[in-house]
DNA sequence: TAGTGGTCTAGACCACGAC
DNA sequence: TCGTGGTCTAGACCACTAG
């Protein structure tokens, strides 16, 4: 098995800690040491991931318990829970040109005659419309086989962490040609969030402005 | 000394790194190990929590470079980064009262006889109005020391770090009472944030209601 | 006093990348 | 082949808490 001891551990951890109620104690990290045959620093390496992901909570001198559900991290909102709700996507434009708006320039750090992909695509959950999603992609960080599935990507997790992500909230009004879509009046107010995805250098990678429905999708965030 | 090893040789990191560009190269951990004179798995720690902060990021096999300052984390509108704007409040309102609305009681899980203390403040900068804030405690829970101190709270990091924070953000129209504080007119689309700070136990210890001056105040997340 | 988490050591082996 | 980060071990001492 290639798979480390510690996220073994840590996945046996998790089911144990399903079946407990908030606040109830797990055994201590010599007895989990011995119970899964493994040194001590291994098995607090795996309660070590489990505390930052809030699912257990220590307190010194006394012991490690169980954290209740409202504290599990989540730190952007593009992360989603396990909700079982299906996402679904309908894409409305796509294409790679070379002029770019100076918005979209300045926020990938290119050049106006660098192309650019611009993908524009409903987000639907039970075919109900979420959010409008803007995506900006400088086309030269994009390998060939990356452009092709690019209609197909879901979400951008696996550029996400291999770099950061930068979110701004910016209040606005639903833009007209939006509002139809997104089923809101003229005139409501949304959130519009500016995601910037950059590598580790700290290049810019993606750029995307997510139109939120605020009748459907609440924007939330657990640290 | 007291402080642990590992977070001396992070704070002499930091030093070092500060004055490194992006994407240069630190010592490997083995060479740094016998720089501070400590075991490799303590420099590992240190490092680990350098990684963490988005201070330096880890190409695998490769080595250990320095990130760019655009990836430093910061993953609530609560924590402040490293501007230098002088932020103080005005106390609008401070209270004790045995009836809250029933949306204070649903948040904070309490009953209606309960009494909460509700303090609404003007939060500036540069004598610039930045945000109305409007905050709700269980009395219950605060010791009354900390019930006298309540007015000269700046942040409540020391609760936050004890247990979770929970963030949503609401699209809405700037509340006429506090349109003129803001400096805003009326109709104006901005961004109310509610928070609720968590106990270990996951138990809500206190909820507080953001407004938030889009003119002053970018709300922006890092992760 | 016994048990807990927090820290620390001095080794070890592995997979992978660059040369 | 050599150096890197990633993992792992089997100990150790400490400060603190609870009985």
């Amino acid at each position: 098995m290639s798979i480390p001891i510690y996220l073994q551990i840590k996945e046996k951890m998790i089911d144990t800690i399903r079946e407990l109620p908030a606040n109830a104690p797990i055994p201590s990290e010599r007895d989990l040491a011995i119970q899964y045959d493994a040194s001590r620093m291994t098995v607090r390496k795996s309660i070590n991931a489990l505390v930052d992901e809030g699912y257990l909570y220590r307190d010194s001198n006394k012991g490690t318990f169980v954290a209740d559900k409202v504290l599990h991290k989540k730190n952007t909102t593009l992360e989603k829970k396990d909700d079982n709700r299906k996402i679904s996507y309908k894409t409305i434009y796509f294409d790679v040109k070379a002029s770019s708006s100076e918005e979209v320039q300045e926020r990938l750090n290119i050049g106006p005659e660098d192309s650019v992909v611009r993908m524009i695509r409903l987000m639907l959950s039970d075919d109900r419309p979420q959010a409008i999603e803007e995506i900006y992609i400088n086309r030269l960080n994009l390998s060939d086989e990356e452009f092709r599935n690019l209609p197909k990507w879901q979400d951008f997790n696996a550029f996400i962490s291999k770099g950061g992500l930068t979110q701004r909230f910016v209040p606005t009004l639903v833009p007209m040609q939006y509002a139809h879509m997104l089923e809101l009046k003229i005139h409501e107010p949304i959130i519009m969030v500016e995601n910037i995805v950059n590598q580790k250098s700290g290049k810019p990678l993606i750029y995307m402005k997510v139109f939120n429905n605020p009748k459907e999708k609440v924007i939330e965030i657990t640290s």
